[in-house]
RNA sequence: GGUUCCGUAGCUCAGUUGGAUUAGAGCAACGCCCUUCUAAGGCGUGGGUCUUGGGUUCGAGCCCCAACGGAAUCACCA
């Protein structure tokens, strides 16, 4: 049982005996003691100061007799104002240590078939242009989120809804029939998704060229200058044509989709590629062109329940405005779908393959509104999760000079920043003169691991509501509060325990309680117990940036120590097991932490 | 204008359900430490009216109200 729980329980206990009353469990706030003062643990004693009817100091010193008198996880204490600090017994340390030697994946809750099934829905890309920065952070939270809850004991499915439709797309079809010249992934040798995207900045660039064209004919017409622009963006021949096709397309018109189809392969390709890089995967894929229909039949269901109403020009809403919000689009004037339709639809797909109960959506806080009219629509529709769903909202990542802007050219290319990061890590290592022994192999994969630990940890460390800055003049750093810190604090953990296994010791799996610990010991053995608190919290509220902290702060304490003390010339050979076995389970906790990041750990570095 | 979110050191960010005379890291600057388990490290110095003003209480960076500043959103776009 762990000490906090122990104390806990004693502490209720004491003070249900020294002045009988039934203190409720979130009264006893047990604290870490400031570093100023000696003790390990802190328990605040104005709450029961009316029950106790006494000053904070007698009342403070009352309880901790009494647990010093009764439990045997005590060994002294001592008391400032309102606050009691608690020494803990050095034996109980080491049972608190082997508790967690002995767990592989300690703070961990394992799923079991009847726990909750949790969807989590993330990255959801456009596919006319490749990912940027601003992908790269939905999908490296998407995963973390996932990889939590299921840490926490959920089942879980990963999900990604590809927006496969709709007139970005063909404005990339058009451009490549146009200039294309029956180019390639592999005649242009591009990332299939790159290579879509060129054409829809081709398009983009054509059109501007039309409208500025037309505008100033029109204008020489005798038009003012916004109206001739509003003119010209509406009769330009190149949008004309993409909504033209876009028509074909809906009608499932035969070369329009197998071209669709093609150019839609090429982009998943690429997609794919980028998912590799970043770690990242998914259980289950839905695409828009297979949800939108899907969408429209839920409307009109809930359409002839009542639940929305239609217009005279045959457009259908929904009205919220008893919930504070406003009208709802659900259905345009022509009966296509918009985005709240498919997002239905989906919904209803999904709850069809999977018994969820419960969703996350891992989407910008752009959406904030979106996904609070779609809670409300879900749970009108009869979703049983929609009310409460979750709309895992995260902040935008900002370059010094504003919001990334794909036409100003300003985008932060996640396949250019993956292998720039990579190529760092690989100088940064050449550099330092390391390894001279590996293989090209074994470099390259080091730098591989190092370069996206930079990257992920950068990107994860943040708290996920906030937006952030990415200033790519100064890139990612190597050094101080990032994944390579982390990450070589580890390596060295690891040598450590190769030299040691060389030398002939055995780790043993539970330590005798037969060493006196320092301060600083017994120290870092409470932060590492503290890792099961940290996950579970971060269960309850999604944040991995609380796992990317809390595995800093331990990493630089045991830093701290690593320097201070030797494990391997200790002569106490008992000391230099129980450090061995310290070192191993901080490692361990760093690895379990890092990896619900999506961080992998490199043996060496 | 309505709604939501944010405001902490020159810069980038932490700060657990309100706790302790002194609000923490990293970067940047300056000074030490590699014959010592990996120097991607450690130690030290300087740097703050926690945007402002009220309120709640034993106690506020954290909770409430207001103001100021910034972001997002409020489409027959996705």
């Amino acid at each position: 049982m762990k000490i906090e729980q122990q104390l806990s329980a004693a502490i209720i206990a004491a003070i249900k005996e020294l002045y009988d009353f039934d203190a409720p469990a979130e009264q006893v706030q047990l604290s870490k003691t400031k570093k100023e003062f000696e003790g390990h643990l802190t328990l605040v004693v104005f709450p029961f100061l009316r029950v106790s009817k006494k000053k904070p100091e007698d009342t403070a010193q009352e309880i901790g007799q009494y647990l010093q008198e009764h439990t045997d996880v005590i060994a002294s204490f001592n008391v400032i104002k309102g606050f009691l600090n608690l020494v803990i017994a050095p034996a109980a340390w080491i049972a608190l240590l082997n508790d967690i030697h002995a767990a592989e994946k300690y703070g961990f809750t394992t799923p079991t078939d009847r726990s909750p099934l949790v969807m989590i829905e993330y990255s959801s890309p456009n596919t006319n242009k490749p990912l940027h920065l601003g992908h790269v952070r939905n999908n490296l939270l998407g995963w973390a989120v996932a990889q939590i809850a299921e840490a926490n004991g959920n089942r879980v499915v990963k999900t990604n809804i590809v927006n496969d439709r709709g007139i970005h797309i063909c404005k990339s079809m058009l451009a490549w029939q146009k200039y294309g010249n029956s180019e390639t992934p592999e005649s242009s040798g591009k990332k299939g998704d790159h290579l879509i995207g060129d054409y829809y900045v081709a398009f983009d660039k054509h059109y501007r060229a039309e409208v500025k064209e037309l505008a100033a004919k029109f204008m020489a017409e005798g038009m003012d200058e916004e109206a001739a622009t509003e003119k010209a963006k509406a009769e330009a021949p190149l949008m004309k044509e993409a909504r033209e096709m876009l028509v074909k397309w809906e009608h499932n018109d035969r070369e329009v989709r197998a071209l669709w189809r093609k150019m839609n392969e090429w982009v998943y390709e690429g997609f794919d590629e980028t998912y590799k890089a970043l770690g990242v995967g998914f259980d289950k894929i839905y695409y828009e062109s297979d949800t939108y229909l899907e969408g429209r039949e839920k409307v009109i269901e809930g359409l002839q329940k009542g639940l929305f109403y239609k217009r005279e020009d045959g457009s259908v809403w929904a009205d919220l405005t008893g919930e504070g919000l406003d009208e709802k689009l659900l259905l345009r004037s022509d009966g296509t779908s918009v985005y709240m339709t498919q997002d239905i639809g989906t919904a209803k797909l999904r709850f069809q393959d999977f018994p969820i109960n419960k969703m996350v959506y891992v989407v910008g806080n752009e959406q904030n509104y979106h996904f609070q009219v779609l809670s409300i629509l879900l749970d009108k529709l009869g979703f049983e999760w929609g009310k409460d769903l979750v709309h895992f909202s995260y902040g935008m990542v900002e370059l010094p000079n504003g919001k990334m802007k794909s036409r100003e050219g300003t985008v932060v290319d996640a396949d250019e920043l993956v292998a720039e990061m990579v190529r760092q890590a690989r100088q940064t290592s050449d550099e330092a003169g390391k390894f001279a022994d590996m293989s090209e192999e074994e470099k390259q994969e080091v730098a591989r691991i190092v370069g996206m630990g930079a990257l992920k940890y950068f990107l994860l460390k943040v708290d996920a509501r906030k937006n952030m800055l990415f200033n790519p003049e100064e890139s990612i750093d190597f050094n101080g509060n990032t994944g390579p810190f982390v990450q070589y604090t580890y390596a060295r953990i690891r040598s450590i325990l190769r030299k040691a296994e060389d030398a002939g010791i055995v780790i043993p799996e539970a330590l005798e309680a037969n060493v006196t610990l320092s301060t600083k010991e017994e120290e870092i053995i409470q932060h590492v117990a503290e890792f099961a608190q940290v996950v579970k919290a971060a269960g309850v509220d999604y944040s991995p940036s609380a796992i990317a902290n809390y595995c800093y702060e331990l990493v630089k304490e045991y830093n701290q120590f690593y320097h201070e003390f030797s494990i391997l010339r200790e002569e106490d050979e008992a000391k230099k097991v129980f450090r061995l076995v310290l070192s191993q389970n901080v490692a361990k906790v760093i690895r379990l932490g890092m990896g619900l990041l999506g961080i992998e750990m490199p043996e060496r570095m």
